[in-house]
DNA sequence: TTGTAGGCGTTATCAG
DNA sequence: CTGATAACGCCTACAA
């Protein structure tokens, strides 16, 4: 490893002055400044991030933790979070929670290990109390998709409940009026929300949810396809079905299939979060964007703002989702 | 931030033991270690992993680039490479190179300037040349999914011919004759291997390719949707298609509903990788597994094995594909 | 404009 | 078993 001190010695100047022109101080003259870049360039010279560290006290770096990497969620959000803070050469480094308290913790610590200047986490399974006591110690973090009231200015999420109610309102203004409902777990905050900007909707539009058309799923497909079976036994009128995340859905699309029901023609469904999934199902699948690339980027700049002082705007801490159409809702509406 | 100078004066001990009972040094009392240990907790010391780095001349961390986040194919990858990195207390870096040169190559740097032990890299766009120019320097790296046979024992990858071979050869056991080829771009190594294990299991059975039945895509599901367009407009007999990759597959598998076909029934799908997305689609697809996982594992165990002196078995540089079977293939054959 | 020297937090050598 | 002290590579007063 080449060192400032070979460069200096290269160049026949100081290690100041090589120092000057690797953080381009304006006081170097041009012919030493010449000098020392030929010399980098001849030594493929890269400064050593250890020792910068050590004397900046900072690590330009940040660490986010996600659930896990793999499936169709968390990709776009690491994504958006690296693009912007590697704009501002920042690096990302990452570890995986697994929805589980001791694994989530561990990774925060493997990441506090790591000196990292702040984190951005995605948590599942740590309680509210754990990160408001780890808010109190001294690596920044900012919470994607989660509410604490204590810490709220640290949160940055998406407002589910409206999703849940433009999902809804949408099926009701196109004339459906037997809504099934297959929900994520309803003790999580973002599924209980997004059941209850549902339940506003149909309020709205003074519709009860039958009971038999709920149903508690685990926002996984399988959970989707029980429901659907659950449902199709039942044989009430169903025009439509709302889903709490596409995974979901397509399991329910799937038994739709195998009963061989047309869809959208006999029966409609609406995902949401507009995860890659829905463009790859069959019709593809109406959902509610959560905006994920947003909101990881704005936990970039969160921290951009809050942990290296760049000079950002407001920070906006909650995400409206919106509606995009596919080919899995059909309208009921008598043609004009 | 606490430093061992402070966890050294609360216990009224020098550094040189604070730094002992760090890295558990047998040369400690009892007694010392136990004041020592306290004071850390008392403190919320962590040790700062750039003056360790410094003097260890290592960064305990290696980088990772892959094209990009988003998307179904290089979250799996990540993450088993995270898992065994983190295993032994490795960090990852994550870098996206966009498939374009300029980015590829701005994100190596961008690696290397972060000073990682070693990296992992997923290169597309960038040429032999300049891979085996970068493997003189002193950040040393695993290639996946390319074989450079100047740099072959940092190759690690999916024996992709292979792959093609038996996705062919399964249909052909199944008692298909007539079958249509959706490819990757030819100039792209995999695509052309799969390609020509398509062709040497068509050789086996004495079939030719229908010229006009072999469609080059660019693996992105719209390329299926438009290969299979004009499979089906010529009318000639067609009782399977083989796609290079899953996306393509659910692309052209969305036209077969458009025109109707029954999947399997009037035609059968077979796609490659076993992304997740083939678990999604209706009916869920058959494809070839394309061991992402094991890949990830080996490359990280590359790194442990040639850069941390891990005491590593032998590095698996070819990986076999295997046959995953779900619903979009019929058999024509008898029934016995 | 340039160079010298002290310090960032650890590890490791060498005396005690 | 313990404690000074010199590195590690870099930045930055301060001095020249």
């Amino acid at each position: 490893m080449t060192t400032i001190y070979d460069v200096a010695k290269l160049a026949s100047v100081s290690i100041a002055s090589v120092s000057r022109v690797l953080n381009d101080s304006e006081q170097v003259s041009e012919q030493t400044k010449n000098k020392v870049l030929t010399a980098m360039n001849q030594l493929d010279y890269h400064p050593n991030t250890s020792a910068q560290s050590l004397v900046y006290k900072r690590t330009n770096s940040v660490g986010i933790m996600v659930p896990e990497f793999h499936g169709v969620f968390y990709g776009s959000l690491m994504g958006s979070i690296e693009a912007t803070l590697k704009s501002v050469n920042k690096h990302a480094f990452i570890a995986s929670g697994h929805n589980c308290t001791l694994s989530e913790k561990e990774s925060i610590e493997f990441l506090t290990s790591r000196n990292c200047d702040a984190m951005v986490l995605h948590v599942e399974a740590l309680s509210d109390d754990y990160l408001i006591e780890l808010s109190k110690k001294s690596i920044p973090f900012v919470l994607i998709n989660r509410y604490i009231k204590e810490i709220s200015h640290r949160c940055i999420k998406l407002d589910n409940e409206y999703g849940g109610y433009i999902a809804t309102k949408s099926l009701l203004e196109l004339g459906h009026r037997n809504l099934a409902y297959i929900s994520g777990p309803l003790w999580k905050k973002d599924a209980n929300d997004r059941f209850l900007g549902h339940q506003r909707a149909l309020a709205e539009y003074n519709i009860e949810q039958v009971e038999s058309l709920m149903f508690e799923g685990d926002f996984l497909q399988s959970s989707g396809s029980e429901a659907m079976e659950i449902f199709i036994k039942q044989n009430l009128p169903l025009t439509a079905v709302v889903c709490a995340n596409d995974q979901m859905a397509t399991g329910a699309m799937l038994i739709a299939h195998q009963h061989n029901l047309a869809i959208p023609n006999d029966i409609s469904f609406i995902g949401f979060d507009n995860t890659i999934l829905a463009q790859y199902t069959y019709p593809q699948l109406t959902s509610i964007d959560n905006n994920i690339d947003h909101i990881g980027n704005m936990a970039a700049k969160w921290i951009l703002k809050h942990v290296y002082q760049a000079s950002i705007g407001e920070i906006q801490n909650l995400f409206k989702p919106q509606l995009i159409t596919r080919d899995s809702v059909k309208s009921l509406l008598p043609i004009a």
